[in-house]
DNA sequence: TGTGATGTATAAGTCTGACTTTTTAGGATC
DNA sequence: GATCCTAAAAAGTCAGACTTATACATCACA
């Protein structure tokens, strides 16, 4: 799934990545590149590279004679897709999955609407696919054919709402979804309601009904923060 | 207002940065890290770590026998505060602030409804204490005090909502806040509708409405998506 | 003519060692 | 006790040599 490690800096990141944000590293922790190299068995230089990652994620702070720091929690871009991945490999599974649902559950509905209105010919064309590919996988444990046709539903409804912050939120769905299929529990067959729920959608898509997308959609996110036990009393 | 250029490898990228996000090497462009190094007048080494970090921002993708490509637009990390930074002082930069404007829209108001339920008495007051501070500075042409207790305002709010994706885009509101009142038109006293709005929003999230705080926070995204255009007929 | 093996040039990748710069801790001085 | 000075520590920078992967061209063979 993940591009494994490029190069050594890569791989160097592959495991000190994920101890940071698992918190291994506490906040204000100081690390030494020196030290790090050694470790890791690699040149300064490749551990160097490694750090400026690190920064630019907004994961540690490198200063002259103090050393690498770990940032508090709240610094991190945690909007990074790396930074998401290592999280979501980490102990914080179940809460960085809660946060992300309830991204999805303000981004998606609004996503649909503005489809509604921009999504060409194709991009109809293609959810409806997707949302027949859905019912076709809806029974009979086919999950991961289902899971398949649920990721492309909702790339496309991101894809065709026309702006491209919403866009890149297509890979954090995936790793939602695929993450809920595959880890949480789900041995039984999807909602049908879920499913009737996108098929709708497509229709109030191809149908340009904004209004009507939108709200549909909202039913679906609601249904997933449910599933969470995220919501009111 | 931005960390001015941490390092050699630090204000390379700030001419290099805004270079590529603004399209000056368009996609699939192919740099190399040599030449790259005698332009900047760095070494090696330094250009490689500056490289390190578009590379991580998927600005840039390296690869051995051919250096370093440009990527797709659609592939870079548009959540990176540095990459929209760049974006914002750069020519599309009121395409990246109707972008914005969008993604407030869609997160604004649920994050009000979450903070009515999740926000502190602290938290609570704060927010009493911005929406007067809008009122009172609402007339007279105070639009620096008024922006900042604006900025304070929806801040508050996304930190209340208990969520940590949402509360990482404190910035990015108060950079499009900030450019509204700044770059664009906007000579006259802020609209008494939306300072109203305000006032009533920090009421709802006080006596725990969440219904009322999302409503009434919708309005005032509605209102800024009118000022740049941005609505269905 | 097409296809597969082979070779080669190229640019990134890696390592090492020496040097510079900034910043902090701790001691000396008043 | 406050201020200044000094020394050490760690990141930062640079230059040079070497390694490695790989795109591309070349050539042999079917």
């Amino acid at each position: 799934m993940t591009t494994p490690g490029r190069g050594l800096h890569g791989q160097v990141l592959e495991t000190l990545g994920p101890a940071i944000t698992a918190g291994e590293y506490p906040p204000g922790s100081v690390l030494r590149t020196d030290e790090l190299a050694q470790r890791f068995e690699v040149s300064r230089s490749v551990m160097r590279e490694a750090v400026r990652v690190l920064e630019s994620m907004h994961l540690v702070e490198s200063r002259r004679r103090v050393g690498v720091t770990v940032r508090q929690k709240s610094e991190w871009n945690v909007y990074d897709p790396q930074v998401i991945r290592w999280r979501l490999a980490g102990a914080d599974r179940p809460g960085q999955l809660r946060s992300l649902t309830v991204l999805r559950s303000a981004i998606e509905p609004v996503a649909a609407g503005l489809a509604a209105k921009h999504a060409t010919a194709d991009q109809c064309a293609e959810l409806t696919e997707c949302a027949l590919g859905m019912v076709a996988h809806s029974r009979g444990h086919q999950l991961e054919g289902y899971l398949i046709h649920d990721v492309a539903f909702h790339r496309v409804i991101l894809n065709a709402s026309g702006n491209e912050m919403f866009a890149r939120l297509g890979d954090v769905v995936a790793e939602v979804l695929t993450g809920r299929t595959h880890h949480e529990v789900m041995f039984e067959d999807p909602d049908p309601a879920a499913v009737t729920l996108h098929v709708q959608v497509a229709e109030a898509v191809r149908a340009g009904d904004a209004v009507r997308a939108e709200h549909l959609t909202r039913e679906i996110t609601v249904g997933a923060l449910q599933e969470l036990d995220i919501l009111a009393p």
